[in-house]
DNA sequence: CGGTTTTGACCGGCGC
DNA sequence: GCGCCGGTCAAAACCG
């Protein structure tokens, strides 16, 4: 919102004789130097223009004052008049001149108010999205778990029931949440001889943005499974203090229908992550080779087509291609499901782009009873100030989820985004806190060693640890905090992956992209 | 020599 | 039916 006035000032300040007015009504000053007048800009400074038409419109009906707008294209004779002819004193210009700035000063209050009201529905709908997430996990791991304490033995029962109690406890501590988690990651090791080998490889796949939907494919099918045995699973914390009643729950047939509908769309959604980066592609551990490229309608930039290859067979494909507005932007979507193990490289990365894509599962479900997703659920330019991390759009045949990781790092320093901070951004706190007792969660540790490897003391370390150890969301929400505050994300994931895994993983990890290798002359390591 | 990249051809969906 | 467009194929070129 702050443009429309920055804009009124650029366009008056051309003219004549009412600069001293549009001095007085830059309030924001500070946004000025750092606006880019990109496309993107540009469109929001339309928009605003005829907002700020209208508002000189209902100023002439009082006074004439009309020098601003006339100023778009040129000075007119009318406008001379206006000014000189009509002899007004300097006192009744000066009163003019409190008018306008009154009701500029009003209307930019009220859009700020405006987008505040928007961001508090964002951060609303989030928080009922990760809460529901969190849910279906619980579900699974503690009706798992619940199995597996009827078939042990009572050693076995006596250790496992102060945990299995806890979760019927309300407002489950986090702390007691992850030990659930460790505990039943536990238990799907030893159980690994009684799940198929193929399913344990699918947990351990996919590609960037769709593992977290194969999981919550299994998850929901075991929810659903369960749920014709007993309609109220008994792991299940009541909603008060920790779920949402607005959380769709899976307690019908009708509901598993539709979820698995869900399932099935989103199972085609892409997911795309935009990073600034000098590459040609990014690194994100896997190998691709590269089959095509085309020149797309609206981007001078020719996109890439690349498919994965680090297994026979695999059908993920992937597409790169840089951003029209601003070519540093390197866009990359994801599209398919992996078919073999991803290196632990991949699944850091994995981590971040599964986190876009779990929101935008969770984010889809209430409007998937309709069948129909919002539009851009999250809207770009949601949020004043503070960059769009994700963003949501069913425009195409298939949803996509984008992961934006661009924005400046000056514009939200690291110190204002530590999970203890009440400027902790709520938009991030939503990011990938469903990730927890996932495979690829546990990848977050990888990640975050990384990052702290960078030198970056700001950067939260051993993100794994404080996450089992009761600040799941949180630290989870840092790592992507981390992810997004760091402008190099690539450069440092790919180093970090390469002086962390590269040692012990060299065979089949690191920096393994045979076209980044290939472009090592710009790839930003 | 094997794997990858390049690049024009080809295909299918979609709108007019 | 035709053209446009996105996506894929595949042969040739390229590279280590």
């Amino acid at each position: 919102m702050e443009p429309v006035d920055h804009h009124i000032v650029s366009l008056v300040q051309s003219s004549d004789g009412i600069k001293r007015v549009v001095n007085e009504m830059d309030f924001f000053a500070d946004d000025r130097s750092s606006k880019q007048h990109d496309k993107a800009d540009d469109d929001v400074h339309h928009h605003h223009h005829v907002k700020t038409e209208s508002e000189h419109h209902g100023a002439d009906q009082d006074d004439d004052v009309n020098t601003g707008l006339n100023l778009l294209t040129t000075n007119t004779a009318s406008e001379k008049s206006s000014v000189a002819g009509d002899g007004i004193t300097s006192s009744q210009n000066l009163k003019e001149k409190q008018r306008v700035n009154q009701l500029a000063d009003v209307r930019a209050e009220l859009d700020r108010i405006n987008a505040e009201n928007q961001r508090l529905k964002l951060t609303l709908n989030q928080v009922n999205s990760n809460y529901y997430a969190l849910q279906m996990h619980l579900v699974s791991l503690t009706q798992r778990h619940r199995n597996r304490i009827a078939e042990s033995s009572e050693a076995n029962t006596q250790m496992n029931r102060p945990i299995e109690e806890k979760t019927h406890g309300e407002g489950m501590a986090a702390r007691q949440f992850m030990d659930l988690v460790q505990t039943e990651t536990k238990a799907e090791n030893d159980e690994l001889s009684e799940s198929s080998s193929e399913d344990r490889c699918q947990e351990l796949s996919g590609s960037p943005g769709n593992t977290i939907v194969e999981s919550m494919e299994r998850r929901l099918k075991n929810n659903t499974s369960r749920n014709q045995r007993e309609d109220t699973p008994e792991g299940l914390p009541h909603p008060a203090g920790w779920l949402s009643n607005k959380g769709p729950k899976f307690n019908t047939s009708k509901d598993n229908e539709q979820a698995q509908q869900t399932m099935a769309m989103i199972r085609k959604a892409r997911v795309s992550v935009r990073a600034r980066s000098e590459a040609s592609m990014i690194s994100d551990g896997c190998q691709w080779r590269k089959y095509g490229q085309k020149m797309a309608k609206g981007n001078p930039c020719p996109r890439a087509y690349y498919r994965c290859t680090m297994a026979t067979g695999c059908p993920v494909r992937k597409q790169v291609q840089r951003c029209a507005e601003d070519r540093t932007i390197l866009v990359t979507t994801y599209e398919g499901n992996h078919n073999h193990p991803l290196p632990p490289a991949a699944m850091a990365m994995a981590s971040t782009t599964s986190a876009a894509a779990s929101t935008l599962l969770s984010g889809s479900m209430p409007s998937a009873d309709h069948g129909i997703m919002n539009s851009n659920i999250v809207p770009k330019g949601m949020l004043p100030g503070s960059p769009n991390l994700i963003t949501l759009s069913a425009s195409a045949p298939f949803p996509t989820v984008t992961l934006d990781l661009t924005h400046p790092p000056n514009q939200r320093p690291l110190h204002q985004l530590h999970p203890l901070s009440p400027n902790w951004p709520h938009n991030i706190s939503s990011l990938p806190a469903h990730l927890l007792g996932h495979p690829i969660y546990n990848q977050s540790k990888l990640l975050g060693t990384y990052l702290s490897s960078q030198g970056n003391n700001e950067l939260p370390v051993h993100l794994s640890q404080n996450q089992m150890q009761g600040h799941p969301m949180v630290d989870t929400a840092a790592t992507a905090a981390a992810i997004t505050a760091d402008p190099n994300f690539t450069a440092a994931l790919v180093a970090a992956i390469t002086s962390i895994i590269g040692n012990s993983h060299r065979d089949n990890s690191g920096n393994n992209n045979s076209t980044t290798s290939r472009n090592t002359g710009d790839n930003n390591t």
